[in-house]
DNA sequence: GCAATAGTGTCTCTTAGACAGTATGAG
DNA sequence: CTCATACTGTCTAAGAGACACTATTGC
């Protein structure tokens, strides 16, 4: 019935377990990375192609041991900018935040591994080129995943950051991390629609977002043109001073997250 | 400039390392929890008093080596139940939830280690009895930290800690965790008021509750006893069915926390 | 009786969201 | 011209919060 009641039970191994870790068999820690953008008005997630067993051929979240003396973080960045191929003016860009970590014994055949997994939303970026442990790197539509097979748990990771990312976008203003860093209004809605999955009214989402304090600021000036299939200039905003949304904006709560 | 720049050059010694990690030094990994609780209408915090180095006499979280085939939430239960002395039953009723990993090089300085932190939610449990490794074992108000030395990083895990359970009170029902399975809204507009360190309107509270679906269900009984100052005998109530609050409790915003 | 608490009624202000309407510019 | 888009005005409903009030109980 309780699996917690023998514990107490401290004999010799426990207590020097206790003191030494390396009474244990070895834990290795990784930093993987959930990587977002939005292209072509869809979301798209940074995957490698496995060229090593385990999971040869399958898709995985870039990510890799972390170096000896480097912080969590900080080895989430370089894993990125090594699949990316970015320097640091583009990844400067990037959001990058600890997401969870999973730890579960057997999530790794090898040994027991512990993931320490990030989220990252980035603008669009070029294409990935492959790094030596990978057949091929690529973004990919969301939509996509589940037709393909992915490694070990990444799969409940991808859906912890996408959940993450959703929530996200309502109380920061880190939807302004997909764009340049000058965008219309237009712009942050589709990122929200695109990131939310559905349709936003125009009118509201442009008078909210003006009403958030520090969510945006004006910079004077519109855009050259007009929309592709018409329409007047929009005028250019830059990400605010604020670090919160106040008042959120909300996604209408569905039910069946709510129970 | 850019500290990412040299990465992408693959030397032999990361080649291997990016598949061995017993190339690199060995990292171990701790779980540790921010074990809350309210008592006497004060928020109070398990704390273990180090017996041995480094931080000897320091205050820190309860915690240790996460074992061989523990998923990383069992470790955290399982170090409760070590330092609480509590068996399964009363410990079933503790929420128990991952907080967030702490791995700067250095935070030990003994060897690199990644301390997975926790977060739990309990209600008034008995005092704790010290284990091996600990000189003493107590639930400590939170407001007494500033004056005590904490070991290792604690400090900022506490301070993540309790603004996690300051937000989640927001939009989770898990407030109804500090209180025993049948409570009266007073009691948890009390909970409310010590976890988030301010004054609510009694009226203005109990209609909201009530109002949110599925946040708490009437049991049908009452109190046997009006409050000890008096007033009449209040209903009691069960914890509901839902998982989040719509609409949630939200605090009023400080400006400072959004800037 | 007095003081404290439970629980309800009511009013105001803010916000979300529906909808309408005007102006602008690409094709 | 047509039509999509930017942006604003207006109305309604819901919710937050202030305040008032009644009922019930311990002392």
């Amino acid at each position: 019935m309780n699996a917690f009641e023998g514990v107490r039970t401290v004999n010799e191994q426990e207590f020097l377990a206790d003191y030494d870790p390396r009474a244990y068999p070895a834990v290795a820690v990784t930093v993987d990375v959930v990587a977002l953008t939005v292209r072509d008005g869809a979301l798209h997630l940074l995957l490698i192609r496995r060229a090593e067993p385990p999971y040869a051929g399958h898709w995985a979240l870039p990510g890799g041991f972390v170096h000896p003396d480097e912080d969590l973080l900080a080895g989430a960045r370089r894993e990125l900018a090594e699949e990316t191929g970015l320097g640091g003016e583009r990844l400067g860009r990037v959001h990058l935040e600890q997401l969870a970590s999973y730890g579960d014994p057997g999530r790794d055949p090898r040994m027991r591994i512990v993931s320490v997994a990030h989220l990252a939303f980035a603008p669009d970026l070029p294409d990935p080129a492959a790094g030596s442990d990978a057949d091929e790197a690529a973004w990919l539509p969301v939509t996509a995943l589940t037709s393909r097979p992915l490694a070990f748990d990444h799969a409940r990771i991808i859906d912890d950051g996408l959940e993450r990312a959703r929530s996200k976008l309502e109380y920061t203003p880190l939807a302004t991390r997909f764009l340049d860093p000058e965008f219309t209004i237009g712009e942050l809605r589709a990122v929200y629609e695109t990131v939310w999955g559905h349709e936003l009214h125009a009118g509201n989402f442009h008078r909210k977002v003006l009403s958030v304090p520090g969510f945006v600021e004006g910079t004077g000036t519109s855009t050259e043109r007009g929309g592709a299939r018409g329409g007047p200039r929009a005028r250019l905003y830059r990400a605010g001073d604020a670090r919160l949304l106040h008042p959120a904006l909300l996604r209408p709560a569905r039910e069946e997250t709510i129970r």
